[in-house]
RNA sequence: UCCAGCUUAGCUCAGUUGGCAGAGCAGGCGACUGUUAAUCGCCGGGUCCCAGGUUCGAGUCCUGGAGCUGGAG
């Protein structure tokens, strides 16, 4: 469709990207992902920015909530406004303004969540639009191209996503496709953007642990761990994480994708992984649920119509310092205004942030199993 | 004063040849995990304006009344 954005150049540079391991505390991890767009601290949390943008707030709102790396969506850029625009307009950074580190994911997840639109083969996902049924094609190649042109720091390669529950037979597949896939998209890489693999294999102890052997020997600048959250239940994550995630190659950085709740990414930490992102507290926000000390809080209920605290008197957000009651906060969502999403998004990716901050804070220090101990008993839920 | 239409859930309204009273919104509660999501699900709710009549059975048909709206005078 159209030539390649760079040329390879004849002696590659540094790593666009690099983690640096500053410490650990049993197997949890305290790190830096250094990026030409900035120190990303780890562990990290990155909001989800599909149309490149982070639901109802801007660039600079979300830097305020201390996130400094955000996730971004092939898929969806390339139907609209196509990754020629993005190119052609600087690169999502100077797009969206966003002044952190980017990564797109590949589209591998679209193929799962909208799986009725899609195809799969070996050549990956025959989709029809969702915006005007067009034909479109999404191999790995092009999954390569089209994020080069988008131009973030880092590119997920085109993965197969089963379905939580999938048998082994399936799982296998999806693994063995997304390894044939993970060499395809090395090869068509843009040599200044980095790239991470993707690990299946469900809640697959050997599957998963083969799997990241398989990818974990190319030359990736990430791995990745896929295909969890997606319908089985939480403890069955929780267990596999356990024995997979210690067992990660540990100079690469470990992402737990589209992960989680709270609970979730304290479990996670624990075993070594560094970095997350999910749509939960920017979903759940713009749903009226604030995350707070203590568990959450559905800001539409009655309980709520005189309450003149704040969502959460230990935060620093701008909903928080800015004074802005439960009760005003519930007026506005049951008014339908726009300014409840904005500051439950706010609130929500600022205590986000903040849990991760902790933790990472808590595996310098040597004391992460007691910051666990303490958010989990916090959560209650 | 006459004529016509209307009166059913908090609100706006459906309700077939007479056969177990409904929807949307509002309200209450819940869900949400690499976003097709300011989305989705569940629930509470009734003197069907009133009084008679016909009928096995009336929101529905008949008679009378009340209120509201519009028109005429």
């Amino acid at each position: 469709m159209s030539a390649p954005v760079h040329s390879a150049s004849p002696s590659p540079g540094p790593s666009p990207v690099r983690y640096e391991l500053l410490g650990k505390d049993a197997d949890a991890r305290a790190g830096i992902l250094h990026t030409r767009h900035g120190e990303v601290p780890t562990p990290a949390f990155m909001p989800v920015g599909t149309q490149a943008t982070v639901k109802a707030l801007s660039a600079e709102e979300v830097a305020s909530t201390g996130a400094r790396m955000a996730i971004m969506n092939t898929y969806h850029l390339w139907l609209r406004p196509g990754e020629a625009v993005v190119r052609e307009l600087g690169g999502l950074h100077e797009f969206s303004r966003f002044r952190g580190a980017l990564v797109t994911d590949s589209g591998g997840f679209q193929a799962f969540s909208l799986a009725a639109r899609n195809k799969l083969s070996e050549d990956g996902f025959a989709f029809s639009s969702h915006l005007d049924g067009k034909k479109l094609q999404l191999s790995p190649e092009e999954a390569m191209r089209v994020q080069a042109a988008l131009g973030a720091d880092v590119a997920m390669q085109l993965d197969v996503c089963a379905p939580g529950m999938s048998g082994r037979p399936e799982l296998i597949a999806a693994l063995e496709r997304t390894t044939r896939w993970a060499h395809r998209c090395l090869a068509a890489r843009d040599p200044e953007q980095a790239v991470f693999g993707i690990i299946q294999g469900g809640s697959e102890v050997d599957l998963r642990l083969r799997h990241a052997e398989e990818l974990s020997a190319l030359p990736f600048d990430g791995l990745a761990l896929g295909g969890f959250s997606v319908g089985e239940p939480p403890e069955q994550m929780h267990r596999t994480l356990a024995q997979v995630a210690p067992r990660l190659d540990p100079s690469r950085i470990h992402y737990l994708m589209g992960v989680g709740t709270p609970r979730d990414l304290l479990i996670a930490i624990r075993h070594g992984v560094d970095l997350f992102d999910c749509v939960m507290p920017t979903r759940n926000a713009r749903n009226g649920q604030a995350f707070v000390t203590g568990g959450r809080l559905v800001i539409r209920n009655q309980r709520f119509r005189l309450d003149r605290a704040v969502l959460d008197e230990s935060c620093d957000c701008a909903a928080c310092t800015g004074g802005y009651s439960r009760a005003y906060l519930r007026h506005l969502y049951m008014a339908g205004e726009i300014l409840a999403h904005r500051l439950l998004s706010l609130h929500n990716l600022r205590y986000y942030a903040r849990l991760v901050a902790g933790a990472r804070t808590a595996i310098l220090e040597g004391r992460y199993e007691s910051y666990f101990d303490t958010k989990m008993r916090e959560l209650g839920d």
